[in-house]
RNA sequence: GGCCCGUUCGUCUAGGGGUUAGGACAGCAGAUUUUCAAUCUGCCAGCAGGAGUUCGAUUCUCCUACGGGCUACCA
């Protein structure tokens, strides 16, 4: 049962893909929208037809969707304030645009761009670099002047205007008490010459008309609030409760961009990234519960978010801590669920035409693997490239080739004992000797103590060959799932280095 | 420049007039181990600076510094 008296909304611009920060806007909104059993609203804030992408709008939405986050009335599945695009809602903002007019609210504007430039450089030269506001020169305007400029359809703006000398004063549930004077701020431009909206205007429109109770938003829209709430108070509407979340920055502390890293959820997906740690990690930025909870599941983070808990610093993306929660979360999935994204990934980036398959990627052989890797891997991106070689042939690398250069008759010898000794072992599963690491195991074990060395010697020797690498999944288990046929080639082949 | 906001280990944070300032990630060391991980144990590390209030400030107030945001016919 949805609680109508709590109804919250994530609103972003169809610039580009979904953001981390945003992400994390959507998902607070989203989680408090639970929490409370209320109604969570997305919209399109897409007034600006210059920069607009259409096709980001199905991204964004994937990207919330992925991250496991719904909505109860949205542009797709509509509702009882439908439209959610603000470029569909033009008449709505034209109206209540219309009655502050009516009101003196506000007032038309014919000042080119170009000319308030001007204004703006030769109000520079007078003040200093002080600030300057629009000096109301349209304000001035008679009836007549305007039916005129109306007539000889002259382009127009539509300007709030501002009271000269007023506290606005409101309380953020993150921030607390916040007060600015109005006369800091300058009649701003609520609908443009084209007759969309701007922002400020928008924004509070659609709050007002979809009966929003909380906004929850980012915090560089702390400083834009008072504008809205001069519009809220020029249509004498009831204020929602504001609650800015801090910033997320790089590492460095500055905005968050493209040199820090994958920015986008859908990057993260891409790298392997489970939608649950996502969510988990997003969840500690700028928000904590007590003392020393770090995992959350998502009914957690649901009974324990509140608003007030939310802090106002800024918070640094950690890569690294995330990778970490990627992994225990990793550990604690069904194997058949991370089989097939095993499975996705590897066929995605599967090569068209390659001569250096070995075996064919398929379901079964992934799900034997899991279990070797299930503990060693912190995204499914890594998972592929450590498992790899299960499926390609190895290249031996120059410093793998040469990797017993000081001690070649040793190893030579190693391999030729294990090689010797595997090739005891039968394919046939039903024998005795099968080709299994459990009987594998104690065979290397005997080399080892014939030779007098450690095993990790005699595996280190074998893993080289074997992967072609220094670090490998569990050896044994590697052999076993790689087959005796297969394994053996792969020893012969290294053992002629020697 | 103006206005708004912020500042606890490297990072995310808990705390809050008297605490050995707590946890987690990272780092380091050890245990375990066929590698790498995972796991366990231990270690390292912090209240931006200065005034004031107070018997006592990391906590309250002010100033400074630093950081961020806004100041668009962007959102």
């Amino acid at each position: 049962m949805k609680n109508e008296n709590i109804r919250v909304r994530f609103a972003p611009s169809p610039t580009g893909f979904l953001h981390i920060g945003s992400a994390r806007t959507a998902f607070f909104n989203w989680l408090f929208a639970k929490k409370m059993s209320g109604v969570f609203v997305l919209r399109i804030e897409d007034t600006d037809i210059e920069r607009h992408k259409e096709d980001t709008i199905d991204l964004i939405m994937d990207s919330l969707k992925w991250l496991g986050i719904t909505w109860d009335e949205g542009p797709d599945i509509g509702g009882i304030f439908a439209p959610y695009r603000q470029s569909l809602r033009k008449e709505i903002y034209n109206q209540y645009a219309q009655k502050l007019i009516a009101e003196k609210r506000a007032y038309r504007c014919f000042c080119s761009p170009d000319k308030l430039e001007e204004k703006r450089k030769a109000s520079t030269k007078d003040k200093g670099s002080d600030f300057l506001k629009y000096d109301r020169e349209c304000l001035k305007l008679t009836d007549e002047d305007i039916a005129n400029n109306l007539q000889y359809g002259r382009n127009y703006t539509i300007r709030l205007l501002v009271p000269d000398d007023r506290e606005i004063n409101f309380t953020d549930i993150a921030y607390g008490k916040i007060s600015v004077n109005s006369k800091i701020v300058e009649d701003f431009i609520i609908i443009r010459s084209n007759g969309l909206p701007t922002y400020n205007f928008s924004v509070a429109i659609d709050d007002i008309q979809m009966k929003i109770t909380h906004v929850i938003r980012g915090e560089d829209h702390l400083s834009n609030t008072p504008k809205q709430l001069l519009i809220y108070d020029a249509l004498n509407s009831e204020l929602p409760r504001f609650v800015h979340l801090p910033m997320i920055l790089g590492s460095d502390g500055q905005k968050l961009s493209k040199r820090h890293g994958s920015i986008s959820i859908e990057a993260y997906r891409d790298e392997g990234f489970l939608p649950e740690a996502i969510q988990n990690y997003l969840a500690l930025l700028g928000w904590a519960y007590d003392e020393k909870t770090t995992i959350f599941s998502l009914e957690e983070l649901v009974a324990k978010f509140s608003l007030e808990d939310i802090n106002k610093k800024p918070a640094k993306f950690d890569y690294e801590k995330l990778l970490w929660l990627n992994g225990g979360y990793i550990r604690n999935t069904d194997d058949k669920i991370l089989s097939k994204l095993i499975y996705g990934r590897l066929i995605k980036s599967a090569p068209q035409k390659n001569t250096d398959i070995v075996s064919g990627i398929n379901m079964a052989k992934i799900e034997k693997i899991i279990p070797l890797i299930k503990e060693r891997m912190r995204t499914i991106k890594e998972a592929c490239e450590l498992i790899s070689p299960f499926f390609y042939k190895v290249r031996y690398a120059e410093e793998i080739k040469n990797f017993f250069e000081n001690e070649k008759s040793e190893a030579a010898n190693i391999l030729n004992n294990t090689i010797t000794v595997l090739e005891a072992f039968s394919d046939n599963q039903t024998t005795s000797i099968t080709f299994k690491s459990s009987l594998i195991e104690p065979e290397l074990k005997k080399i080892a103590d014939k030779l007098g060395i450690n095993l990790r010697k005699v595996a280190e020797v074998v893993r080289i060959a074997l992967w072609g690498a220094k670090v490998s999944p569990p050896l044994f288990g590697t052999m076993e799932i790689l087959g005796r046929t297969e394994t053996l080639n792969r020893l012969k082949a290294y053992s002629e280095n020697f």
